[in-house]
DNA sequence: AATGAATGAGGTTTCATTCAT
DNA sequence: CATGAATGAAACCTCATTCAT
């Protein structure tokens, strides 16, 4: 059976198919044929949309990087805060961030799960559009120190790097593998840890 | 040429080869090929020893938790400290450990990059070995909730998970990749933000 | 080159090969290299259509009886004979089994030489299509020894022993090896060896 | 443990082992690490008593072949026997070489089934030995012949064939498999069946 | 644009044989 | 003599990619 579809749309259907399988067998074990045949496409067809399995992958990194974007450009609205306001203001970007995170589990999976693992190429990418994220959050803390918000004796770099764990760790952890994760709660404790870290102050 | 070795030996020289091949290539396209040629060896001895490629790659990450326990192993030494002295055990703990990380670059790249995406199998042992070292630190949470350092707000779950991850990211970015990375600024830094949190306090 | 064939076609092209070189060089020290040599495909292709060397000797078996099944059904025609229209039924019969055989001389030689040695699935494989063989020849015995053409006092299933075991060493010394055999009288001399057997009668 | 024995009984022990692993798992899968298992020997050992895994199986084919030889020796005593004599000593016969097969099953079992089947080099060495075999039987036959016990319209050759097929597969069929074949029936019925054939009569 | 049979490089694995001890 | 670790040729098999239809 023949399906003729407009190039767009079947480039998305290769994309679906491909995320699944990568979420469910993991890149090395996933084969082109899962893929073709998880998107009920030909095996030459494949091939008419992206040059490698390889390829697809870097496509993926690439679309999770773009819907991301959005959520990364919202802006952190120059107001003043009262201190309240602001954790409050913490909790519920990581709220949006998990949600958002969770809504798309699967590509969310494959990405932090094997991005770094699989290939120098990949690594390169990933790095590249890291860095542009990093970019982005080193304003926002710059900004937060500045204003007083956030202690000044911490690297922003380091600070990143720091982030960027958390975040991926708790997601990967707490977020991904649960059909219906506490993410109120996953937010306020991240929030509380990151903001205060453990130590007990009386 | 034929070299004879005792079986522990010969074992650890394959372990050693792989490691680096590994580490430099990724498991994905390291092939058997390129151990044996790392090693010298023949391709048969290679399988005298390990039954596969996987199974060297398992052997690996053994061989890593075997060096780490006893790092982990070492007593928390129950006495009281001023916090100061507590802070400084809590920073030379850290040091310790990023130099032992540092010591073994290759291999704990290796484990930390890849073993989570390869296989099941890899992660099964993976989660196995790592359920043992977080069942320890949580213990040792649990210690320092109840003896007062700690807050006991945050799950010790939670807390295992955020370790972790901030372990393996500062690791790997800040440690590994460097010939000299400035280990005491590092374990500060983040013993400051794990204890204390970004939130600047007047 | 590249030439598309219809599975069937290729299908019975990699047999043919594999016939010859079974033929050639027996079963254990035939190569799937030597059959894809043969038969002018690339290796992936013979894995397209069978799973292993084990598989195409399986399917040759098969192959074999599924050739040799309508040469058995081949009625007796219930007929009454007079003595001599019997034998000379008898020696039609041998002359076109032994035309048969040498007919697929190859084929015959690698069934008849290597199905037993090989493996035990080769043998359990064997036995079973020979089961069907002698469970025909088994009702044809009875036929002949009720209508008083043949005697009583020797076993059924000894009897197909030993037509079994005449068959195939007749064919095998006798006929496979020349190009140009002595059907007649071959047919003629098993003939009357199965009838009359050595004893001189004046 | 290091063992030393005189040459003979080494070779012996070898001999014997390679005999049952060969009868249990047929030469293509039988290892030479199978050999020296069975055996109790070393790896190096089995190569200072034989060139290699096929020599072993020569090897055994000649002892067959030799412990063969005085059975086939024996006297046809050129006596004059009445033709119940006759009979009566046919089937003695028959039932030694039985018997005889019996009590060496596993050597006759490798031999028989596997012997033809494996190699050029084997069925040269199995037909230089046929060959002798089936030269003293040929004047066996023609004494037989002469003396007017056997018709004289089949040629020699066809009938070392039969006689070979017939024991064979008698042998292989209803003999090796049994603990305890009824040897007396199956010398009768052999004796009957190449005396006298299939042919009722009246 | 779509198909899927064919390709073959690249990998894994086995095991008969050797040789340093 | 005996050993068994080491060898490496030779087999097996997979799967990303191509291309004739």
């Amino acid at each position: 059976m023949r399906t003729i579809l407009d190039r767009e749309t079947r480039r998305q259907q290769i994309l679906t198919a491909a995320t699944t399988v990568f979420a469910q067998k993991g890149y090395r074990h996933a084969s082109v044929s899962d893929i073709i045949e998880a998107a009920g496409i030909a095996r030459g067809t494949f091939y008419l949309y992206f040059q490698s399995k390889e390829e697809v992958f870097l496509a993926l990194i690439d679309l999770w990087f773009e819907e991301l974007t959005p959520l990364v450009e919202e802006k952190c609205d120059d107001e003043e805060w009262s201190p309240g306001e602001f954790q409050e203001w913490r909790c519920r970007m990581l709220r949006d961030t998990f949600a958002f995170f969770h809504a798309r589990r699967e590509l969310a999976q494959v990405v932090f799960r094997e991005a770094e693992a699989i290939d120098p190429r990949f690594e390169a990418r990933m790095g590249q559009l890291l860095q542009r994220l990093n970019e982005k959050r080193a304003r926002r803390i710059r900004q937060l120190q500045e204003a007083g918000y956030w202690r000044t004796d911490l690297d922003v770099d380091f600070l990143n790097t720091c982030f960027n764990a958390l975040f991926r760790e708790v997601v990967l952890r707490h977020i991904l593998p649960f059909e219906d994760p506490d993410i109120d709660r996953l937010a306020e404790q991240l929030n509380t840890f990151t903001q205060f870290g453990v130590a007990h102050r009386p």
